[in-house]
DNA sequence: GTCTATATGACGATAGAC
DNA sequence: GTCTATCGTCATATAGAC
């Protein structure tokens, strides 16, 4: 019973440092870049030496995996509320844009994240499988999403649903993309890319919606 | 007489060797990621010692300044063939869409460069003013082929051009990012990313189109 | 002008004392 | 679990040979 219990406080206060280590390396990446993460840096920070780290994580590329974990879990997580909007809203497009937009707004304002989930900014660092999971859950939502889409008559009945899924990832990261490698410090709503989000979202149910407008 | 000779020849040495730098740099690249580049690497491959580089180059963020700006020049040059073609073509939609792959096709083929030409690999460096110059000529080509388009009536007449072009400089660039963060060894035929251009391109030309098509 | 030789300080990582 | 000591490699700087 004590041996348990001294196992269970150990492995807690291990979380807890394992947890500050990654918050620590988050911030440094927001300061520095993603690709500027430093071991001295986060062990300065954190009042330790720098191999005391390796207590923790066997190398600087397994702390990118559990940041790049986080962040698709964390940006996951949020979205999850919006999704259950669906039942409730009699405007599907209105939510389509809505959730556009919290996607491309978390990015923005979690810079070092981004980097790190929607480009490979580290030489030599490729996601385990494991950290690679929440991002295939958020594949598998998406396409979820769409689904429901075309059963309530939002999307054309013989859209190609893998196709859309697709083509909704390729135009949000394009916008997440550009925003960070050419106007990083502009905000969500002043940005030239992400304030396109309800053009783009337009001229994307317009091609699979129902029926094309006449002007 | 002989000494301005002498002068020529050293000038035309040293720009060899820097031409000979900068190639190798991108080999390197594209071995080792955007951000992998190191210059004992570099001298290792050319024969010579890396202090040498400093002779050529102020620092590493200068070669990277170097090849950002290489690249865009490179990819406008080859785009320029292309565009002429609108002069002769009846089907402007379908050049678009060639024009699109072929901006894409050469990022895929190209991916050191396109690392660092639309993404932030490399904490620290920002392409100077200079090296910018060939990004910005590629923007104003790009605006001054819409309304081109716009002219010829294959987009509406009061169609924004700045914001198509925004559209679509997201649009491709998103369909690069995707490729080059998760599918980077396919290749451009066989991207699930790549082969969506038909439809992004469509998609694009529906919304700015003079008139939406019923289904 | 161009190179080599050498030095500095930061980095990721490892070994071993406590 | 934390430390010190240490290694190899990196970008970078300087001194000096040719």
């Amino acid at each position: 019973m004590a041996a348990a219990e001294g196992v269970g406080r150990r492995q807690r206060r291990r979380q807890e440092t394992i947890d500050e280590v990654l918050a620590v390396a988050a911030e440094v990446m927001a300061e520095a870049g993603a690709g500027g993460l430093a071991l001295g840096e986060i062990a300065r920070r954190m009042g330790i030496q720098p191999p005391s780290l390796y207590v923790y994580f066997d190398s600087k590329n397994a702390i990118y995996d559990a940041v790049f974990a986080r962040g698709w879990q964390t940006l996951l997580d949020s979205m999850a509320p919006l999704g259950r909007r669906l039942d409730d809203t009699d405007d599907a497009r209105a939510l389509m844009l809505l959730i556009s937009q919290h996607f491309v707004k978390w990015a923005v304002e979690n810079q070092a994240y981004a980097q790190l989930m929607f480009w490979r900014p580290v030489p030599g660092f490729e996601p385990s499988e494991a950290a690679f999971a929440p991002a295939v859950e958020m594949s598998r939502r998406t396409t979820q999403l769409f689904a429901e889409l075309q059963r309530r008559g939002v999307l054309r009945a013989d859209a190609d649903i893998a196709e859309a899924t697709t083509a909704w990832t390729a135009l949000i990261s394009g916008v997440i993309s550009q925003h960070l490698a050419n106007e990083p410090t502009e905000t969500f709503d002043d940005g030239r890319f992400t304030r396109l989000l309800p053009v783009l979202s337009s001229m994307f149910l317009t091609h699979y919606g129902p029926e094309r407008e006449i002007r």
